[in-house]
DNA sequence: TCTCGTCTGCCAAACGTTTGGTATGAAGGT
DNA sequence: ACCTTCATACCAAACGTTTGGCAGACGAGA
């Protein structure tokens, strides 16, 4: 920057203001020149050395337990996006499960002095990583909240309940439920969502109506074919996500039910191939990219000293030939 | 530091060698009991400042198109793993598709000061951003190579070539391509493979067995249903990924072709539901994680001024259920 | 007991910015 | 012509580490 300056004929302090343009101390056109001067020369300021200054340095952290899977993938574009947009940029790690792996990777960020950290990776044990309250780093939860902490979340209540409302108003009052992990406060909260409407609409939702299962696509289609095999015969079912749902429709296959003509089947998250399965999946779709930017927006805010408010961002049902058809009335 | 160097009763200098573990000046004993005081107090050493004096950030840069494509998730979290095993963050940016975004992304990296910067991003066109190879930072690419510029890639030739061989070994001879985009070095590579071995083996390509769409499921669909529109009926399709295979499926069942008995299809990437759908897909299975974790080494070892080889990584065939069969010879 | 060698720890400069305080010059009002 | 006011630019300290150069202490050999 010394350099610029003297090429400038200026003094490096000025540089500076003029590079961040400041005009309440620098002249309209020193800032124009100065700027182009820059450009010219490639001249890039160093950041490590104005954090080391100002004590900030315009980096955010995100915890985020995977990013293979498209709902985080998702999440994470849309806060790189607004991120990037605000003057930051994002610094993501990927913690796994491991408890141990966690802490080092806050420490790991908050060594790094980043102004503030996104936490999306929580399950229903986890709350805050110890290394970071212990920290004086802003954080918010993001995607899963934790309890009534500050965070930015996708609510999955209403998600379940959407279905719910949606499934009844086609008639169906046998339903069953393919429920995803236990310890995932998604598939809690969709649940419980779920659950409520139907029971306020005088349905029961028996115990064995409910199967867990992991995420994936053979998951499902075991918890499905358990189901199956009590000999339930249900006409609509809900499975807590995508993946969990194609499986599912396998197995109803075998069982030579058809899904969108003996029994109506909606699913969770939207992924791309749902609209394009040979019966089109009706699915709750997440907007989990303005998650993300929400998240950001909200940590700067804290960041610069404000109390934000938590946040949920409301999903939409989106409807296709699964189960968009009216129940039969003699089943 | 100070502070932890009085309670200490030490020199700021011996406890910052102490904590980096400097055994050839300060005693084994120090170094244990200041570690463990910096656990007491919960210190962190600034890495910031630590950055400004020795000029290294341990932050590597990485710059891809998008996050949400599975391919690339992958490759990121490998690239995660491998930096925090080597002591490195990453610092992910998104550049899309815009140019100009891409050298706004690089200055940001750059004026970051990271250690070196992984390309993910660079499409036929594109070779290395400007604003890079004008910087000192080192950097090499990563997933797709471009031109003889150093770099960790999958060998997509390689793919497109045992896709060929496959299908030929099943006695096929009446073969189509759903190609992908033009401007992907990746979907030119893997045609280029599977075109030399079908080529040698006498079998003929023409131009209008071969038709580009973009990565979708529906881009797939269409593409598919294009090439049956022209009359044609191939006993194999190679989908150059799994997205346009399933898409291509649909249209092949349009069609009353059966995926598995009247055509095979071969996809690639191998994501997740192929190995799940109703006719499971056979698809080239890449270890992408692996690419992500080598583009690292790579990475670390010019920065250590040395000259890495490129390297490629071999992807492999998986046949499933859409291929395993044996053509008919009546066709 | 003296000297030499080795191990350990202290001092201070330097990394490249930012920013409050202050000086200089020009313009405008009386 | 003189004073005030405003706009613009300069000086220097500080951010928290790292690291080469030295000094002090301790033990061993003669």
């Amino acid at each position: 920057m010394t350099q610029l300056a003297q090429l400038a004929g200026l003094d490096v302090s000025t540089v500076s203001r003029a590079l961040r343009g400041d005009r309440s101390r620098v002249a309209s056109a020193t800032i124009e020149r100065v700027g182009q001067l820059a450009a010219e020369h490639g001249f890039q300021p160093d950041a490590v050395a104005a954090a080391l200054r100002t004590g900030r340095t315009k980096v955010l952290g995100v915890l985020v337990p995977t990013m293979t899977d498209v709902a985080y993938a998702q999440m994470l574009e849309g806060i790189a996006q607004q991120a990037s947009l605000r003057g930051y940029l994002a610094m993501t790690t990927v913690t796994g499960s491991a408890r141990r792996t966690r802490n080092a990777a806050v420490a790991s960020l908050v060594g790094q002095r980043v102004d503030g950290i996104i936490v999306a990776d929580s399950t229903v044990g986890s709350g805050a990583p110890t290394a970071l309250v212990s920290s004086a780093t802003p954080f918010l939860f993001a995607l899963r909240g934790v309890g009534h902490q500050l965070g930015v979340v996708a609510d999955d209540t209403l998600g379940g309940r959407l279905v719910a409302e949606h499934l009844l108003d086609r008639g169906h009052r046998d339903v069953a439920v393919v429920a995803g992990p236990t310890n995932a406060t998604t598939s809690r909260r969709r649940l419980s969502g779920f659950r409520d409407v139907i029971r306020r609409a005088g349905v029961e939702l028996g115990a064995d109506r409910v199967v867990h299962a992991d995420w994936g696509v053979a998951e499902g289609h075991a918890a499905m074919a358990e189901l199956l095999g009590h000999g339930l015969r249900p006409t609509a079912v809900f499975s807590l996500n995508d993946y969990n749902a194609i499986g599912a429709s396998r197995a109803l296959q075998n069982s030579a039910l058809e899904v969108g003509r003996d029994v109506a089947l909606v699913g969770y998250n939207d992924i791309s191939i749902s609209a394009e399965l040979p019966v089109p999946l009706s699915s709750v779709h997440n907007n989990l990219e303005t998650v993300g930017r929400l998240a950001v927006d909200s940590l700067l805010s804290l960041i610069d000293g404000h109390e934000p408010p938590s946040q949920t961002v409301a999903p939409r049902l989106i409807v296709r030939e699964s189960s968009g058809f009216s129940a039969h009335p003699q089943r």
